[in-house]
DNA sequence: AATAGTTTTGCAAATGTTTTCATAAATGGA
DNA sequence: TCCATTTATGAAAACATTTGCAAAACTATT
């Protein structure tokens, strides 16, 4: 049959099916209290039989907020970060909106430009994560009016409100509390820090912690390691292959520990009798991995929760700028690391 | 200081700064071949001078693609999701598309709510998690111009084009690969089938497969487990203590399948030598766990990226309706499994 | 230098809403 | 029943763009 003349309902049609203005219709959906009860009754079934959908687009041509935040993230392929976005994406839908999401796969060019586009959909407010960035992006930024936040990290002084854990705090909490079971000699094993803040503060304060504590990490037990089970497994076994083996190894995250810990397995050895392995993060299975690993948890969902929070009432507010929050991270001893045997 | 009285630079203070009239620089953007190269470069100049950014919801009201898509997924807490989403959003992103993502928490009332929010914000396109669907959602769709598919699980019969993956397929493979090392004591550890369309496909596919090789599941190896590793590690080792043991389980998820393997560990069994332990998904990890685990791969990826170009192409040529895809899932045949001993 | 043709530009209408202001309708008090 | 309030509605302007059409400015041709 010939197309059907879809004659898009509007805010027009909808009031001639109702018999009123359109403004009225229009203030059926803004401030229905100003309408009369039947009036009211006669717009609903109106919208009712046209299957009317508001149009936010031409609503936020009159400066009404377009109910979108813009979200910024590496990757979502970590769990890690998917949680956080999870948790940010459930706190502000309760507060009405949506989140335009993409990834630039840790290109800061690319940043830039979904930073733009997200512009150009005129999103309320934008999370981008962690601290660094092109000083393009936070220049635009700038230049906007709307409220934005550093999600994942926390720094005091960082260029924008940030919410989430000090990676320098982590670091250091997991080489003490290594340090505090006798350990004095550990090995690390680090991604690569090159443009990435998070594993760097790690490091140095794992680094800074362990020195002045007057332990040093020779060079051949510093390890660097891409972010993947099977390499930490290999490297780790060739680390454990040497005469010479520390008690204890200090992961750079969860996923390079589950590896370690898996290389000790495959070099015979028991953990944590025979070496004490740590990761950092707490990322999803290393609880009931075996055995359970010790590690510092970055608290991702309570991450995400505060960042909605603080970012949808700092949008609903205007003129107050998001506050900064450090969501401290927690050390979790569990059984891959213990007091070192001498 | 008193607020910086910031006019809002629009196309018109653009033209002003440029002398020209604001169709010319909507000219500029549109159809840049349209004006004159002396006067582009001084439009140039005054968007640059002015940091005008184009205001996507004024275009979105004359017709034009609004550039956003839809994405509706159960939670982004699951990996394997993150994944999908992951891929599908790179797919459109270079296609100039970014994603509207929300997540349901499989609540099929918040599904609907949240389509309608999207369609308020005239996305141009919608994907769905899985096959099934309240019906009203599928009816806000019907009554919709804009192209939409299902994502994650294939059927032919589904009620828009699918791409993804046949959990029969899956669930018949792993349970033929089983039969085929000669297995015959086979239990079954799933999670609640209830409202899982893809977990309910899993199951009664093994469950067919093994019944037309003439194996039967006693009762008592059928278990319901959630999704959790330490649920599922309990429950795994409640099984092996009886005195009867299978001589492999088919966990319906790979989350299942690693707690099983911890479950045997726990209970002084070798994996693959006294048990075989299978999973079904492939997720981040599940090569890397000692013993590597057998599984079916759910392409995730590939899933993602097709239904990105699937979705994309749709939009673009309006008219044409997506296809749908069946992505194979894909045997991993690795260290969890191995032929039975009788 | 005049004409025809082409390229470039501007005017004005249109898009789907919201909102201010004014008017009409209902209500209450005398 | 009349007037003053209060409540409910509509008309029209505004929002930031795009686009069809027509006018203006060029080029090329003679």
């Amino acid at each position: 049959m010939a197309d059907i003349k879809a004659k898009q309902v509007d805010i027009v049609s909808v009031a001639k099916a109702a018999n009123v203005s359109p403004s009225t219709v229009s203030r059926y959906f803004n401030h229905p209290e100003l309408v009369k009860l039947v009036t009211r009754r006669r717009i609903e079934t109106a919208v009712r039989k046209q299957g009317y959908i508001r149009n936010r687009a031409a609503q936020t041509i009159h400066g009404i907020r377009s109910g979108t935040i813009g979200v910024i993230v590496p990757t979502l392929d970590h769990a890690i970060f998917a949680e956080v976005v999870q948790s940010f994406s459930d706190t502000v839908a309760e507060q009405g909106f949506t989140i335009l999401l993409a990834s630039h796969g840790y290109d800061q060019q690319r940043e830039y430009a979904i930073l733009r586009k997200m512009l150009e959909h005129r999103v309320d407010g934008i999370v981008l994560t962690g601290l660094d960035h092109d000083d393009a992006v936070f220049r635009l930024i700038d230049s906007q009016t709307i409220p934005s936040i550093l999600m994942w990290n926390y720094a005091n002084d960082a260029r924008y409100p940030s919410i989430g854990s000090d990676n320098n705090s982590a670091g250091a909490m997991i080489a003490e509390h290594l340090l505090s079971q006798g350990h004095r000699d550990i090995a690390c094993m680090f991604p690569p820090t090159r443009g990435n803040d998070r594993a760097q503060a790690r490091f140095s304060a794992v680094m800074e912690t362990l020195t002045d504590a007057g332990v040093s990490v020779p060079d051949h037990w510093q390890l660097t390691t891409i972010y993947s089970i099977s390499d930490s497994k290999r490297d780790t076994m060739n680390l454990l292959k040497r005469t010479e083996r520390p008690t204890a190894i200090i992961c750079g995250n969860d996923i390079l520990a589950t590896g370690a810990l898996y290389g000790a397995a495959a070099a015979g050895l028991r953990v944590p009798d025979d070496i004490s392995i740590t990761g950092i993060g707490d990322f999803k299975g290393s609880a009931e991995i075996e055995p359970a690993l010790t590690t510092v948890r970055i608290p991702a969902k309570r991450i995400g929760s505060e960042a909605g929070l603080a970012l949808s009432s700092a949008i609903i507010n205007p003129g107050s700028v998001p506050t900064g929050l450090h969501c401290e991270p927690i050390l979790m001893i569990r059984s891959s690391s213990m007091q070192a045997t001498f």
